[in-house]
This record gives structure tokens, sequence and C-alpha cells, in this order.
DNA sequence: ACAAAAGTGTTTTTCTTACACCCATGA
DNA sequence: TCATGGGTGTAAGAAAAACACTTTTGT
């Protein structure tokens, strides 16, 4: 059925800001374009929207198809629509960016697309308004990061506050004092302590901790609000 | 030039959350739908993108289409795109919120589209998933006016420090205690006091103040950050 | 004089910040 | 034993919250 006499009709992509972190970096991961124009340069991974699939569900596929993670934190952030911010055609993107954990995506990465993970200090230029889709992005993340506890979806399931800590000083490119973030910590009920540690970088040893949603969803209920500034 | 081979191409619109600020209230702008399906039903503000905008440009061309308004505050919030949200034909519709002063509006409201302010607290059912898009505005709302002075764009260009308490005690639904609110006020240098009282609404008479963004953007690059809490 | 809104001050408590300090352990 | 990262404690100061208080003026 259609109703609406209207016969211009961009096309509809999304891009997918992935982030990943691995030894104190945060990392985005990037891929060669495969398709022209521009084909060969580097670029955030994006695709066209299909028609029995919502937006959300789109940037899911994308992510999947070119990774194979599946339940995946995926958040929208913005929609670019720039008149000629694609060359070839007039294209509508909706930017998402995605929290991976980066142990996990690597396995299954194929290779023939050339992805690869960049440290976010030094992203490449990318091809259209990509860098300013990453700007976005980050952005974006920080501000989520200091208000919802995702930052957990960027390291493994059994994580070290110090570990935690060193994300968040890659999300925000600064410093943070141990002893005050760590008193922040404390307070979190849904911080679960392990009875194990990780001895890989320390002679000590440190406490292996997790995060437990359903404690997080409890706390919230009775009014606790995260918060981690760096 | 066509270098993309995908058939499918949904439908772009934007739709305009519009707020305004009247009495100690916070209204939105709506009108009814005239065209079908749905004809009559209430509905925000939308129009479909065209060929030679961004989008953008769009959002603020509906605006001043329908209210004759320019140089509007307007910000892009979120991209609807589930699949089945427009019953006639898919449409993907990027909202925007929009802040004006409802006293300029009214008077350049055309009637033919039977446009009207209702109180945010008292919302009918609107078509499609327009309730959402409310819904996510207002909460974009809520956190820009708390750390960006957007609020004075609800209000006329003077107004006392009562009437901008009142106006975030709207946006918040809350009740804000006026000692440590004008506390606050107090510290922004970008809030100029005019020689000039509202003797309207009390024998006393309170002070015009006005925003000087000039002031503003000075005090922002010497690291004062604007923020206003309930 | 008094009601009522405008506007200021003060006390209490809570949160930050900066930094000193102790702990555990492998080399 | 000592260097190193892990982890805790605390005192000074800033900021938030609660609320008592003063000012002005039309009636």
């Amino acid at each position: 059925m259609k109703t609406y006499d209207y016969a211009y009709r961009p096309l509809l992509a999304v891009d997918c800001t992935i982030f990943g972190f691995r030894d104190g970096k945060l990392n985005l991961l990037l891929v060669r374009r495969d398709i022209e124009p521009r084909r060969g340069k580097w670029s955030l991974m994006g695709g066209f929207l299909q028609a029995n699939e919502s937006l959300d569900e789109a940037a899911a596929r994308v992510l999947e198809q070119r990774t194979g993670l599946k339940e995946v934190y995926l958040e929208q952030f913005k929609a670019f629509g720039e008149v000629d911010r694609d060359e070839a055609e007039r294209t509508i993107s909706v930017g998402y960016y995605a929290l991976v954990d980066q142990e996990k995506a690597q396995l299954q990465l194929s290779t023939e697309f050339a992805a690869h993970w960049v440290p976010i200090t030094d992203v490449p230029p990318l091809i259209f308004d990509h860098n300013e889709m990453v700007a976005a992005a980050l952005n974006r993340l920080r501000h989520r990061a200091t208000h919802e506890p995702v930052g957990f979806e960027l390291l493994p399931e059994k994580f070290t506050l110090t570990q935690l800590q060193s994300l968040y000083e890659a999300i925000f490119g600064t410093s943070i004092d141990a002893g005050n973030f760590r008193r922040r910590l404390r307070k979190m009920e849904y911080l679960q302590r392990l009875n194990e540690k990780d001895t890989n970088s320390s002679r000590k040893g440190a406490w292996y901790y997790r995060f437990v949603p359903e404690d997080y969803a409890h706390a919230k209920r009775n009014g606790a609000d995260f918060l981690l500034k760096p």
C-alpha cells in the first residue's frame, strides 16, 4: 500500500563505530572498503538498510556479518544527512557504536575484509564523514560510560579494578587517581569480587571482579545511580 | 551517478518536537495531521526529506513552513526505524526537537493546520510512534538544559530569575529551592541584569535579565561550565 | 501594617581531592 | 630486602542542601 506521493528516496545506510580495549588502549575496528567508490580506503563497517529489518537490527546484522559477534552492546548516536556526504549517491547514514570484547572479536574476524584494530589516538583519515562519526561516537561513549555501566562491555567477564581504571583512562584520555577511583567502585554492590586473582601484572596479584547486571538493576531500583567520572 | 545496486529505498522523514513555555508550563506544539492515513489525528510536525537539503535543513524548513519561525534552536535526537512504524509505507524518521519563544510563535501560526499548544503533562495519544519521540525529546532536553544554556531559547529576551526557575521546574517536573538556584545563577557572569523590573507578578518587582552569548563563550573559554540541576 | 514575591545569608552535611600509607610477593 | 603494583585511610576544602531571614511595595 502506497499512500505518499513523494518520489525522492535517498539510500539509507547504517555505519558502526566499533570500540575494543586491549593493553590499556581503546581501539577502533576499521575495514578496507570493498566497493567503489573509494575501494580500499579505510572505513567504518556499514551496510544498507533492508526491507525486513529495523535500524537497530540492521546495525546488529552488519556487525555480525563482519565480526561474527552477537548480543553486542549497540547504541545509535546520530543520523548523518549532509547532501554530499557520499559522493556516489545521496545516502543518509545512521551511526551506531558498538562495545565489544576485543579478545572475543578477534578470533572470529574474517580476513577477507582486512579489518584492523587501530588505537583511538591514531585514527587514519576515513572515507566520507566517518572521522566525524568517530568523534561523535566517542563523545557519546564518554557520556554513557560516566552515567551507565557500559564500560564492562569492553572488558572480559572477569576483570581487575586496575584494568577497569585503565579502561576509563583510555576512554577519557586522562589519568585517574587510583585511591579515589577505587573508593567509588567499593560502593557499588553490583561489582562482585571473585575468589580468584590475576597474577599476570603484579607479584601480589589483583582480585578479579565481575559485573552483575541483576544486582545493578536492584541497586538502581533502590535509587542508586552509576557515576564514574575521570 | 549511481554506483550502488541496492533497490530498497524507504521514505525518509523528519519530525519536530516543538517545545514552548508559558505561564509556568512547558508545552508542545501539535498539529492535526493533514494527509492520509490518520488524517485529523494529533501528530508532531513532520515532512519528507528533499533532494537539495540536509537533515538539519529539512527540520528547519518544516518548522518554518508551519510556524514562520526562523533561526530556531533545533537539535537532532534520534532516528526512528521500526519496520511497521508507519502503517502506510516504510518510513524512517529522524527526530528533532525545537525550542521556541512561544509568544513569538503564536502570532505567526497559520490556523489551517490547526496547530495547538498542549501542556507536556497532558499530551494526547499521537500517531505512529510520536509519543515515544516526545519522551525521547524530553529526555534529551532535560539533559541539554542541565549542561548547556539552551533553556533561554524558551524565554523572551528579557526574563526574570523567577521565570527561569519556573522554566526549570516545568522541564524537570520538580520543585527547586529558590535560594540554591539563585546562588548558582549569581555566579554566571553571562547573565546580564538590566536596569528594568518586571512588576507584573509582584509588588516589589523582579529584575529583568538577559543571556549574553558572547559572554558565555568567553566564560567557557576560561573553563567555566554551565550546570543547572533541578 | 501586612501579604507576597524577590532576594540574601548561614549552617550542616556530603562529596572531592590530594596524598600518605600499608600489603603481598617474586626475584 | 626491596621494587612493584595492589589496595586502604584521612585531613582539607569545595560544593550541595535545607532553611531562616531581610527587602520592597501595593493595597
